[in-house]
DNA sequence: TGGATGCTAGACTAATCAGTATGATGTCTC
DNA sequence: GAGACATCATACTGATTAGTCTAGCATCCA
């Protein structure tokens, strides 16, 4: 039986012991992974032809998952948003004493540098903050919003430095280093005006220490 | 004569007294006005037809001035970027002391925060910087770098505050304005995490001051 | 066995868009 | 007045795209 040359081989494995939930979602992820990858690449410009070819997988099936092009576009970048959300600053670097503290926070943030994924998805947010000015709202609220606060937090509990407005010393703190990250590799910078790392993170160190011995000296 | 109802005037006015190449360059002010609006307002995919529209122009004389798309989008942003450069800081500010000049300079950075057109092009040239990096590079040595590079100068030079490294310090107080103008403005953070820019600026002040006081007692 | 479901490839529609072509009008210069 | 030129409105071409439709195949379950 099964004679039939079978010319488009469906390319689905039988995979016994995986359920039906499994499998379908498993084309989910299949269709967010090839998005993140055009998406990334191309902006949100790119076509649903080529979302599909790059997840291997049939336009149709794309559409049976999203509702449309905004919808999937959504879909991933909340995925990406969570996925580095939880990438954050974790309990145990609260026990840190300041300097320590700090140039750890710097040197997590500055690492995502070199991730192609953040780069792209801070570009693609940012260049599409006009167009879906929620996703930017949400990129605030649930990346920006918790780690200054976590930071603010710190800097406020920590009792080798004190500052008049920690929630302003913690802005300053993350602009200067998602700045860097921005200028560096969004904007294709670092030819232009190269710096290292080390010595950003150096002076952000110095800088905030000076001032929160101060703070204390005049309190 | 001229009994001609003329149902479309050709709504060229004589204006008497402007030469041909006045005129000429009148009608690329105009294209380049209209897609300052579109673009800004649309991003690159904004389309030709309504630049045109938005111009007052036929297409074909937007074609007639502009080789294409890229060619007149490069066009304009060249433009905005000698516009926005020339309204860098002037050699007065190099008079005043630190206090005021760190807090003159973070005024005159934070006032584009009201300005659309800059809000906009900030976000065009990141959002683009995936597909015409030379556009952001040209930001970064054109504005970014002299910017930076007369701060840091400023702060090396200066008699009441010393750094072990003005460059990085420069990039640090520059960081955290553009992120601020970023943060609120360009990505609408501004409801999700309200702060003004007085508290910003008073932040920045005091952490450079003390932090270049201390320096200098250190030296 | 037979129906439901998820998938596939591919064709199709309707809209949009960059860029070109046409043909006419007004202005300037000689 | 004639030719050159800039511009105009409009139509067109060719390509791309979001989203839909069709028809068939595979798997699962009752």
């Amino acid at each position: 039986m099964n004679s039939r040359p079978a010319p488009n081989s469906n390319s689905r494995a039988p995979e016994e012991g995986k359920d039906n939930v499994t499998r379908l979602s498993e084309k989910r992820e299949k269709i967010l992974e090839g998005a993140l990858r055009v998406f990334l690449a191309q902006g949100y410009s790119a076509s649903m032809d080529a979302i599909a070819a790059e997840a291997g997988v049939a336009k149709q099936t794309v559409y049976s998952h999203f509702k449309d092009k905004h919808s999937l576009f959504s879909a991933l970048i909340d995925r990406l948003l969570d996925h580095f959300v939880s990438a954050g600053l974790t309990a145990d670097l609260l026990a840190l004493d300041a300097r320590s503290f700090i140039r750890k926070i710097a040197h997590i943030t500055l690492s995502r540098m070199d991730d192609w994924e953040y780069v792209s998805l801070l570009r693609l947010i940012i260049g599409e903050s006009g167009r879906f000015p929620e996703l930017s709202e949400l990129y605030v609220s649930h990346m920006v919003k918790p780690g200054i606060e976590k930071l603010a937090a710190y800097l406020r509990a920590n009792e080798q430095v004190r500052f008049s407005d920690p929630e302003a010393t913690a802005r300053i703190i993350h602009g200067a280093l998602i700045n860097f990250v921005i200028l560096q590799e969004v904007m294709h910078g670092k030819h232009a005006m190269p710096m290292s790392r080390e010595r950003l993170i150096n002076s952000i160190v110095d800088m905030v220490l000076f001032a929160g011995e101060q703070g204390k000296q005049s309190s």
